[in-house]
DNA sequence: GTTTTCTTGTTAAACGATTAAGCATATATT
DNA sequence: AATATATGCTTAATCGTTTAACAAGAAAAC
């Protein structure tokens, strides 16, 4: 490695004390009353010789380290990648660095994310927190991390937050397919409590109630793992049908479970929207080219990101304690799978 | 922020000094002949307080930050965000962090970023280099930070690098192509010099002239910028059945310029397999979903991930100067959009 | 001609760790 | 008994910055 140049290295080219260099080199000429010739001198020498901040020295006697950790469940995961791209973008105009991390959906995963991002000092997080880690993310809070939880929260923890309307847009979705003259609509769910997938439930249920569509006891839905196979959405969707014979639409609360949906739908050679008609969460290039175009909910990843780093980014600097909790509507892009009547 | 627990404070709450603590929590009893006891009284009381190492100062005193930075050009395309993931495990196996960033293809964004993450003392690099950006490369290189170049690298710089046997795959797929009694066979890339995608053209323009299909004196390319619209890809479409209208077969040469060019080809009402038979490369969840599915060329992004990993770690912990350069096959998934004689 | 006030710098401690070197004391070797 | 070796722990420098506190000469004020 080759030998970096430090600001001594400049101080003693210049011939000042590394203190000089060091007000120049952050602007701080005014405040510390650097005489105009050599503040000149020095950044001329510093240009001169490659200077670059060693931003580890920085953090250690500043206490920022001017990055802050991204914790979702798969970065690999379109919806996830888009959000964190926008994230990118955003902690970026702020001068921030961003450390990406997966924890697929395991607290275990998630709390070993978290030490090593607190151990490399971040200055906050944004988290799509796994299921049980509640106590990780209080902890968080306990130490005065500025924290922001994204796509899902705790309702039982005070924490800033930036989700969509997950209620109102499935609440949404499942109208518009009642609208349409579906009357048995069965929907497929991840196996968890977290709160996007209970209100995307709820918002489901709700529909159904409000027009009178709630006739069964049990209701017409089917969870599977987050590590679930296509096999499973297939055995879910069965026995939906064999619940309900007549099930004539279906709605999948995420992208990942809609494309192993439809996909089993072909296996079991049901049309699309002529036997089924669906409507699902989130976007995928693949709903484009499906024979039956998918009618989807689009969630405003753009701002749930961008949001998302502002909240956390005042949250650093300012030190208050309020907490800003963000509920971003999504929008229903109507297409052909949800059957008639859609323009 | 709650004060932290440093070394310090275990070393006062014991009544030992920071250098039997340092010792201890960094497994050097041995070398460093600490006591039985009092080693244990460390680390219980560091347990007992939540002690989390600095490992900002850790870097500071080490000159090591077991971190490295992934330029890739969008972590929001499939392909960089699957492949970012398998980085990401891999690199966790050898308990390094690392930043990922997008630099769009940019050489002026990827200047910035390099910028950034050695200000942020990474131990090395993982890239997808820009065009043009050959003297960032080579002064990563002058500076002897460990560097592996992954997708597309640079033939006239001497480096690491992961990609896949670009030339091999496209040769495959355009033979592929040829026996199933194509006669008109066109390609759809992006107009760069990078490596990756001259290859790409070199396989395509070699399969053609082994199988004497090089009739016309100007190939059937077309190419279109990085940052292309679905109607900059619909006019080169246009333009190749123009220059020859018994064009019956498109070779895309990535993910998303194929997801373009399928909407394209929609709107030109042209059908696949029969109008114009399609092979790309990359692979996308939308590939299944046409109602053609394509045949498409597998990257080995597993190990392209991995292994980048461990060449740069390789490269980090050896200080040698031997260059791993990997071409790892790609594999071409066979389904209906090329036409004929499939299995 | 002092004293005060600017101007323009320097000194040195600190951030939280690592680690070579040193210093006792105890035990072993001859 | 004298010396060598082991054992157990401390001291203090260092990594590259930042920044409060201080200093010293020049200009201004009285």
């Amino acid at each position: 490695m080759n030998k970096k140049v430090s600001i001594k290295d400049i101080a003693q080219s210049v011939g000042v004390s590394t203190a000089l260099v060091s007000y120049v080199l952050n602007n701080k000429e005014k405040e510390a009353r650097v005489g105009k010739e050599i503040a000149q001198v020095i950044r001329d020498t510093a240009a001169e010789m490659g200077y670059q901040p060693n931003q580890i020295a920085k953090s250690l006697k500043t206490g920022k380290s001017h990055t802050f950790g991204l914790i979702v469940a798969d970065i690999s995961n379109p919806f996830f990648a888009n959000l964190a791209r926008n994230v990118e973008d955003e902690a970026k105009n702020f001068n921030y660095t961003v450390i990406f991390a997966s924890a697929d959906e395991s607290p275990k995963k998630s709390q070993n994310l978290i030490n090593i991002l607190t151990e490399r000092q971040v200055d906050g997080f944004i988290i799509a927190p796994a299921e049980n880690s509640q106590d990780q993310i209080e902890s968080i809070l306990k130490n005065n991390i500025p924290l922001v939880l994204i796509d899902r929260y705790f309702k039982e923890l005070e924490t800033n937050y930036v989700v969509t309307n997950n209620y109102d847009a499935s609440y949404n979705a499942v109208s518009h397919l009642i609208k349409a003259g579906h009357k048995n609509i069965g929907m497929i769910a991840y196996k968890t409590d977290l709160v996007h997938m209970l209100d995307r439930r709820r918002g489901y249920m709700d529909a159904l109630k409000d027009n009178k569509q709630l006739k069964a006891k049990t209701p017409l839905i089917k969870t599977v793992d987050f590590d679930f196979t296509q096999d499973d959405v297939e055995a879910g969707i069965k026995e939906l049908l064999a619940q309900n014979p007549s099930m004539d639409a279906l709605f999948f609360a995420t992208n990942t479970l809609t494309l192993k949906g439809l996909k089993a739908l072909n296996n079991l050679n049901c049309k699309v929207p002529d036997d089924i008609a669906v409507v699902c969460f989130d976007e995928s290039e693949a709903f484009d080219f499906f024979y039956s175009p998918l009618t989807y909910i689009e969630q405003p990843l753009l701002e749930m990101g961008k949001k998302a780093v502002q909240i956390l980014i005042k949250n650093i600097t300012d030190k208050k304690n309020t907490n800003t909790q963000l509920s971003i509507p999504s929008r229903l892009v109507v297409r052909q799978s949800c059957g008639s009547n859609n323009n």
